[in-house]
DNA sequence: TTGGGTTACCACGACC
DNA sequence: GGTCGTGGTAACCCAA
């Protein structure tokens, strides 16, 4: 084992080896480890629907599709959506169907 | 605008161009992104602990790996230090303080 | 200094600590690192491109989503595009100006 | 088929619809595309060589991590593997091998 | 069907 | 402040 937590649940020292406040240090980290873990649930909850819809017969990559063009949109919108017409346009691309 | 929402609140039809079932797929998108809001609220959550963190004095570029390497299995980690070190010294590169 | 090359030109030995075969190993890194040099001069070329059209008022951000979509289209059509098509109506979104 | 090229490569109009210069914009895009899919040979080029050392025994993902290391400026290297030293003993873990 | 590898995306940090 | 470079994460693909 290569890592090893050598102050388990007793927490005497206030300082670390060179003046490091060992408390907020830890307890950052403990936050973030929490916060990450949290995220992860959610990443398998979304993959949980995406089979669930699979079971149904939808395509889940095309849904994954859909999703990335909505949010896309949705910052594109918010951008210079009339200056990216205006190029594609002037290039002869037509967007869409 | 480049995606429009035609059908917004009413739902009046059960099936789509192709005999497709556009409720259960609506359902799926809507589920989805609502999820992905979260996850992207807890991004930003943990950004705003390593910012807190650092505002403090510690380097978060530092308790990133730190996280990191709590997480990696430990058994995993010792083989590639050990390896690592190995390959270093072949190439005559010395690693360490 | 942390690394250091204590192998400089000379390679009079044929392995290394542990049986480990340097000159491969040596010679693998480096040509990988040739590469490496040779992207990140492709990397550079590409951003001298988008200054050069930005100097004759190009809006350069709008010209990285033209890229961006042009590359995402190339591989919407390799796949089921028209399944994407069927899904955004029946979801009532309308793809396209 | 979503983005379509209108104009193959026949290029009558020198403007387009607002007055935009279309060859020039063609011309930047299309050096970028370029050099955009260079740049993807040369990683497959890479990925190439990690095989083969793969093939002869050799473990390509601590090759990466000497070819990370190498690249990272050593004085830098220095202050984050003693601060990330520093950060693990306060959190009463010990790395080593 | 699952694991390992590869790829692409996204967010962060640094530099200008 | 905007932009580039980098690291990490998760999805996809192939092979066993």
């Amino acid at each position: 084992m290569v890592l090893q937590d050598a102050a388990h649940s007793a927490e005497q020292v206030s300082e670390g080896p060179a003046g490091l406040a060992v408390g907020p240090l830890r307890s950052f980290i403990e936050r973030i480890e929490r916060l990450e873990e949290e995220k992860k649930a959610l990443t398998a909850d979304i993959r949980d629907i995406y089979n669930e819809a699979k079971s149904q017969g939808f395509d889940s990559k095309v849904m994954r599709q859909v999703v990335r063009l909505r949010r896309m949109d949705r910052h594109d919108m918010m951008e210079q959506e009339t200056l990216l017409d205006l190029y594609l346009s002037a290039l002869g691309i037509q967007r869409g169907l």
